[in-house]
DNA sequence: ATAAAAACAGGAATGATTCCTGATATCGAA
DNA sequence: TTCGATATCAGGAATCATTCCTGTTTTTAT
């Protein structure tokens, strides 16, 4: 039986307001604010279990290793920036169901990331 | 300068030769029936630099947090079976041109990831 | 209020991967 | 072919994100 805990809650609402996918240790630091002597265990097992429940994604690694987190669950694609090393959302989303039927699968999840330079640091390499 | 090297010939043949992605330990596995004091630092050191020359693609993590790894690098998607485990690749891709050209955003690699469960173990679910 | 069960803090353990070191293999130039 | 420079290696130690453990605290149904 699934219990309320602040330290959860809090997680959970740290990751709807912010969207840098931000890995566990970075969470950890905010939720520290809040709750000050928050362990990073509680973070760690309480981010698997946002995860198993489907209210939070779990993106990455990054280019570091680490995993990175995502409390907005909708249906979207995430782009690593190579050079910058910053994870953003794209909207565009592909439809899955066509492979379903061909492959005779079933598909519960759908991991898009693509990788390569931003807008942002595209324009900085052609400034000189 | 790169310089040829027997382990790490046999670790891209290796790879070249199957199709089951597997992780540093069964590429391990394998080329010791070659090498038998081939070292798993060997390995991982030269899983990395085909990683980085494009001729081996990384895949993953498994359910285990292990890498995967794949010699065949032509633009394909990969399916995790969530029952059994195994890693299936599938030919369909997505053209990522469109969200290059609306994003202005340069891709150099597209990760596709579909989890889910299999063929075989839909068919082992629905015998009873 | 009370007690059973969840969850916690703090810290130790795990384990995939990386790093280090002295020895070996590769290869261009003499 | 020999030699020196240097890339690579084997073996093992180190790293470090994540998981696990234990005694304590919180939650919640009764």
């Amino acid at each position: 039986m699934l219990k309320y805990s602040r330290q959860r809650d809090a997680i959970l609402r740290n990751l709807h307001s912010r969207y840098d996918h931000p890995n566990a240790d970075m969470v950890f630091a905010s939720i520290r604010e809040e709750i000050p002597n928050i362990s990073l265990g509680t973070v760690y097992r309480n981010l698997a279990l946002l995860v198993e429940m489907g209210d939070v994604l779990k993106v990455g690694p990054d280019g570091e290793g680490k995993e990175r987190y995502d409390g907005h669950t909708h249906p979207h694609a995430h782009f690593f920036c190579e050079d910058c090393g910053k994870i953003e959302d794209i909207s565009e989303v592909f439809d899955t169901h066509p492979i379903e039927e061909t492959l005779h699968i079933k598909i519960n999840e759908a991991n898009i990331t693509l990788k390569g330079v931003c807008r942002d640091c595209l324009q900085q390499k052609t400034e000189h």
